[in-house]
DNA sequence: TATTCCTCCCAAAGCGCTTTGGGTATCCTT
DNA sequence: AAGGATACCCAAAGCGCTTTGGGAGGAATA
């Protein structure tokens, strides 16, 4: 059914080898002769043997998925969501994962493994906490990586695709601060994964530049569930000086923020400001909110088809790509955000 | 560095076909020799080459994965744990997975694709539709597969591993009638799956055999999010005749549930009772919820890394499993339910 | 004209396994 | 003692690619 190399060489009455080579864009072949072999392809639906190209090159043409299993990172949303984008462009080029669930605490063994086995030719992590042990760890077992965010401290030549967490909300802060907001609350990630770490100094400096402060006490950290999103803002609204502008690190704690401010019977974008970052996660779009939301945009979809893009490009030795990249977010300014009260 | 099955063998004095049969569990290979080569494999470490293995045999030692990406089920919690379980089984084995995203309307071709590359052996599909035309899709392709979930109406003759979860609801909606409740509300899954459909089956069975009715006011059907729970069950609460007990199909739905209830001002156990289907997510577990949870209990993970099993199973013709599993899902009694208000 | 240098192509040798098709003892039968 | 099982083992042929090491022919150089 299926042809293979040697048949499909004998039918064009070319060697495998000039066939081959045709195929992956060796330059000793005659421009003639490679489109004869392209339309040949087309005509018969050929398509290597994948085992057999595996066996002949050494590479896996796989890459190492460490599924984080700790809890509050665990069945994340936003990982779901980043893998979708991942195994998107993975698919186009046949490229298979190995999926490691990996408690914290033994993702070095996992690695180990990983790297030992020869099952794939590059791995994937994300999740980055200050100075995270990982990076390190997968410099010397010396198997390609890229990194989903940045690490704070430690190597900083490793290869990496992040956004610019510390300007998307350092943006966000300063336009609250050009509405007059002074008392500007944060319901941000867990406390140690380093995006958090970025956001929350965005804030800050942003803050400073205006001779403001960020009160400690108007910072919650916790998994990026509705449910926390909700806690944290009664909270706040619960205080006897309530913050007038809330940031959110995702639209999943904007969710429950909104609901917890309805509930107080405030109005969102007049009485309270809401900017939360925005992921592009399909089923919770900041334009459907009640009030839109304003937002710092960056598709977590996305970034996992780039970061599959280069790790398949570096295997296959095609393409050049940066070997770190930070994504700026946008900001989208919606009906959420609005001049400070009583001014 | 690491040794193959030659030099094994020539280390050991035998033919490699010898070893690779002694490896494989033939039986033409004396026991004697068959523990030497054990004893040499333990002392090398050798392991054989999959991508040797995959081109010898035709075998792609790999299984397919369609990643559903519509809204409501794209990125869901509960499909993170099974897939947690599916790969921590996979593994061990050394099967990779192809993840292919794809949306409902496209999966047909999806399969399609996945079949004719050869790229894997066996196709694992889940949330399950009522009449789900993936079944003879897939039959058609005649590739190997097992269901996670049971069709309704449809072939009959085909690989599945569910729960009983007509029973489990069954027996949830027993209990709350033996302890007076009538008027019981359902806050379920999405409408179109068929584990939706049959939790709700077994519900109206239990009050139709007390000459109950079951109120189809009293019935939501959503994507299973703590969002929608807390949505669903304010509803119910702010109707003229609100409900004494509620049934929730999933733990992450009575997060949003209990919420609802306790703001509400009512006692979860005496004012109403509540039971949920318990997944068994790491990061949610009923016994922690402020008033423990009774619950139907069936573990997500366990069923991923059985279902990795039967295929890997399958794949290797090694061990015998059964065709079509139906676990029954255990009723965990705790303080969440109790006799209706006012007996 | 003789030599070198490209350009374009090929035969054949792996990659590391599984599997086919025997082969050689050894042990029963009759 | 001849014939037939039976138990173990082996050499060699693939699986379908990539890659090495040329080689033929024409163009460019001397």
């Amino acid at each position: 059914m299926a042809v293979n190399l040697k048949q499909l060489a004998q039918q064009l009455g070319l060697s495998q080898t000039t066939v081959s080579r045709a195929l992956n864009g060796y330059p000793e072949v005659n421009a003639e002769t490679r489109k004869r072999v392209l339309q040949a392809v087309r005509e018969t639906g050929y398509r290597p043997n994948r085992a057999a190209q595996r066996l002949a090159t050494g590479k896996a043409y796989s890459i190492g998925l460490v599924m984080p299993i700790a809890s509050g990172i665990d069945s994340d949303i936003h990982f779901g969501e980043f893998l979708a984008g991942l195994a998107e462009e993975a698919v186009k080029h046949d490229f298979h994962f190995v999926l490691n669930p990996s408690a914290p605490d033994d993702e070095e063994a996992t690695f180990r493994r990983l790297a030992a086995s020869g099952n794939v030719d590059a791995v994937f992590i994300a999740y980055m906490r200050a100075n995270d042990p990982r990076i390190a760890i997968l410099k010397s077992l010396s198997i390609p990586f890229v990194v989903h965010g940045r690490s704070i401290g430690g190597p900083r030549d490793y290869p990496f695709l992040d956004i610019d967490n510390t300007g998307a909300f350092y943006d966000a802060t300063k336009l609250l601060i050009q509405l007059g907001h002074h008392r500007i609350a944060l319901i941000n990630g867990p406390d140690y994964l380093s995006f958090s770490i970025r956001r929350k100094k965005g804030v800050v400096r942003a803050l400073e530049e205006k001779g403001l402060r960020l009160d400690e006490a108007l910072v919650h950290h916790s998994a990026m569930t509705d449910e926390y999103g909700y806690r944290s803002m009664r909270r706040f609204l619960g205080r006897p000086d309530p913050p007038t502008a809330v940031l959110c690190s995702s639209t999943v704690l904007a969710l429950g923020a909104v609901r917890a401010i309805n509930q107080a019977g405030l109005a969102i974008g007049s009485d309270i400001s809401v900017i939360a970052h925005d992921d592009v996660l399909p089923m919770l779009k900041p334009e459907n909110f009640s009030v839109p939301l304003t937002t710092t945009r960056s598709s977590l979809r996305a970034a996992g088809a780039r970061i599959a893009k280069r790790l398949i490009g570096g295997i296959l030795n095609r393409g050049d790509y940066p070997e770190q990249e930070l994504w700026r977010a946008e900001l989208i300014v919606r009906a959420s955000t609005g001049p400070v009260p009583g001014r």
